[in-house]
DNA sequence: TTAATACTGAACTATATGGTTCTGTATTTA
DNA sequence: TAAATACAGAACCATATAGTTCAGTATTAA
């Protein structure tokens, strides 16, 4: 299980770090859409937009087909389930490191009352 | 609800987009860690390591501090908890995509058996 | 007190990102 | 057929990343 040698993991939470890609991600969500309505819902260039996109077609997050003149976009069968359960499994993490945190706080307490007040 | 405004969501994905640095935080998972100690681990200069970790330290996620000549790294108290609602939110976003897609697979098996065999 | 250790910071390289403009091509529409 | 639309791609810019080396400083150990 060595989780950091994933680079669909570096390509996807690559792709996420980016505030205008999630908010593709989003728009796409409320439906497909091309490369042009896109680039003028985000003011950017055509050009600008179309990286964007292919940022995240790279990390399969978004797939698109050209008709005609039009190049639609729409969400890829992606599913963030890799990273869902990377990021999960290492909520955990943190919170085990918080766990022993709270019974060494819980242990000073105790040592603290079993001392006299004096 | 505007999720595509979040800089800290940048930064975090951003810091979790390389292997090392998601093996860096598999590592102060089992324990807190000098700059040297995981700069041998992951067999790369001190000063590498040193920026990887300067990476994550920015997005939250580790924290450090320096007692006498040793600065000592470990895992902050971040918890991924905005990384993971979001990623949670638009699972549900890709899977409505997908029961969209069923349906529209679903009648067209319909439509397709209507049909006489000719 | 000298030597080793652990880091800090500057400087450099190569590549990627996030954006632009400008030019060209294919497809529609009028 | 001519004009408008939608993109593709090259070239450029500034900045960030991922790494290095090299020189310096502060601690600790011998």
């Amino acid at each position: 299980m060595v989780l950091y040698l994933s680079s669909t993991l570096d390509l996807s939470f690559a792709a996420l770090s980016d505030a205008t890609r999630r908010g593709i991600i989003d728009q796409l969500g409320r439906g497909d859409a091309s490369i042009t309505s896109l680039a003028d819902k985000f003011q950017m260039t055509l050009t600008g937009m179309k990286k964007h996109v292919q940022v995240l077609e790279r990390a399969g997050l978004v797939v698109t087909q050209k008709v005609g003149r039009v190049r639609t976009c729409k969400l890829g069968n992606h599913g963030l389930k890799a990273e869902a359960e990377w990021i999960e499994a290492h909520r955990r993490l943190f919170e085990i490191r918080f766990e022993a945190l709270d019974e060494i706080i819980g242990e000073m307490k105790r040592e603290d009352s079993d001392e006299p007040e004096n």
